[in-house]
RNA sequence: GGAGGCGUCGCAUAGUGGCCUAGUGCGCCCGCCUGCUAAGCGGGUUGGGGAUAAAACCCCUCGAGAGUUCAAAUCUCUCCGUCUCCGCCA
């Protein structure tokens, strides 16, 4: 959610932001409106309902003074008086359930158009649509096979012949975009797991395995269920969702809860399964496991104050590049224009690592500065000498599994098929060197 | 899955229809007192929203929602969480 101030005191701002990103500056105007209808309604009920409280506070007394009447007399002038008070007071219970009512609406109203509108763009995002993106850095040289004398193997010929990756039975049992990682595979993934958990705690991450099964208000606070909707998994029966990252259950970790802002930054990394149903990608990358329905993936999440949250995000980008220099991967930085941008994030920077059967850099990890779009949704603050105040949250991949596998055994590969294992990775690997094709050539 | 108990301010607790404008203790903050500390004394201390130049002020908030009533922490219903016992289980 964004800010109502900006809103209102600065709604071009906002205005410009939606044409940036390609969507609707009408929606400014429709929050605008429903924001000033939701304050009228909500000043109409206070007014009638103050007004019922008095009254109402008015009538017990009576009670009292009609029981304790001298004479009768008394006792009538009192009843008239209890009588003509209930009177109004019945009429102002009306005029309050209508004026709830209203207000209720209006309120609902209200939410659903702001919460209609995207995070505002940091003015250092490139404006544009998604070919429009600035590489920041490219880092490594791409290898030449053709000099070294051979043709590149797609990580899925690689995988057959590890024995590293079963795709034909991952289709058998799961369907299209399923695997197995077996063998050399599955204990790759540990080794990358344990590498990428090893840096985080090194820089002062807490370590969590969180849940990948969350609650609609989960779901929904972490801004996964508007324009990304249609790529969550939903369990009907029991109105739960699939986490499509980490990023969901490490942002509603303190969902509702004041943080001290002596304690941030805080930072956590999780390690989770992520669910996507890739809707709309039919036909996209389609052979073996670079695009897949379910992966596992180790996530950075970052709670900090507002005015660090550049600097965070600096941070999680320089963490992000050091496992990938630790991988000895070529890749190259990119800053996501504003087009591009998913409805949280401010600003976003993607690390494009080579992949040699491609001949070009695909995305292997993802950093994005929310401010405090998604903290204001999950009612996470933080207290301050300034009083209460939304944080902001950033997250980053540190390692996507799958991704990695693909340019790890891609890169890495040599004539043979056998591949290197970089020495970075070599203590979490049992301090292996090369893995060695287990199967023939098919 | 069955039976029962419990959800009140940071923590602990009081409150069974109108003196609740939610009390008290602890903790915390400010001040007084004091060689210093402790104690003592006085004041403050949930969060959200509206109004305002800023205030005063007003509304909402006792797990969530709906209902009964002129009036709900209090009565009714539904849901959620939690605890105990039983059953089942990785």
């Amino acid at each position: 959610m964004i800010d109502l101030k900006v809103l209102r005191d600065d709604p071009q701002r906002v205005r410009d932001s939606q044409t940036a990103r390609g969507e609707d500056a009408a929606l400014v105007d429709a929050a605008l409106e429903a924001d000033a209808n939701r304050r009228a309604a909500v000043a109409a009920f206070d007014k009638v309902r103050a007004e019922q409280k008095l009254v109402s506070k008015g009538i017990g007394p009576l009670h009292g003074a009609v029981k304790k009447a001298a004479d009768d007399s008394a006792r009538a002038s009192a009843q008239a008086e209890l009588d003509k008070q209930m009177l109004i007071a019945t009429d102002l219970a009306d005029l309050v359930k209508a004026a709830e009512a209203t207000q209720r609406d209006a309120d609902v109203a209200a939410d659903a158009a702001v919460a209609a509108l995207s995070n505002v763009i940091d003015p250092a995002a490139p404006i544009g649509s998604e070919e429009d993106f600035v590489v920041l850095d490219t880092v490594g040289e791409p290898r030449d096979f053709l000099a070294e004398g051979f043709e590149p193997r797609d990580h899925v010929e690689i995988g057959q012949l590890l024995g590293a990756i079963d795709i034909e039975r991952g289709a058998k049992v799961s369907g299209s975009r399923f695997y197995y990682l077996t063998g050399v595979g599955a204990l790759l993934e540990f080794a990358l797991v344990g590498l990428a958990m090893d840096l985080a705690q090194r820089n002062g991450f807490t370590p969590v395995i969180p849940p990948a099964l969350v609650n609609p208000a989960a779901m929904e606070g972490t801004g996964f269920l508007g324009q990304a909707a249609e790529n969550v998994y939903r369990l009907e029966a029991d109105d739960m969702y699939l986490v499509g990252t980490a990023e969901v259950p490490l942002a509603a970790f303190h969902m509702d809860e004041v943080l001290d802002a002596d304690s941030l930054p805080l930072r956590y990394v999780g390690y989770s399964p992520c669910f996507r149903r890739e809707a709309g990608s039919h036909g996209k990358d389609t052979r073996g496991i670079f695009r897949v329905h379910w992966f596992d993936k180790v996530e950075m999440f970052s709670f900090c104050p507002p005015d660090q949250a550049d600097a965070e995000h600096q941070r999680l980008l320089t963490w992000e590049r050091e496992f990938l220099d630790a991988l000895e991967l070529p890749y190259q930085v990119i800053d996501v224009a504003s087009g591009d941008l998913g409805a949280s994030a401010a600003r976003k920077f993607d690390c494009e690592a080579w992949i040699p059967t491609q001949q070009r850099y695909r995305e292997l990890t993802s950093t994005s500065n929310c401010t405090q779009f998604q903290s204001r949704r999950l009612k996470i603050r933080m207290r301050d000498e300034n009083g209460i105040a939304p944080l902001a949250t950033l997250n980053g991949t540190l390692c996507a599994i799958t991704r990695t596998i693909v340019a790890l055994l891609e890169n890495h590969q040599r004539s043979d098929g056998s591949v290197n294992v970089p020495a970075a990775l070599r203590p979490f690997f049992g301090n292996r060197e090369v893995l060695e094709p287990i199967n023939p050539a098919r």
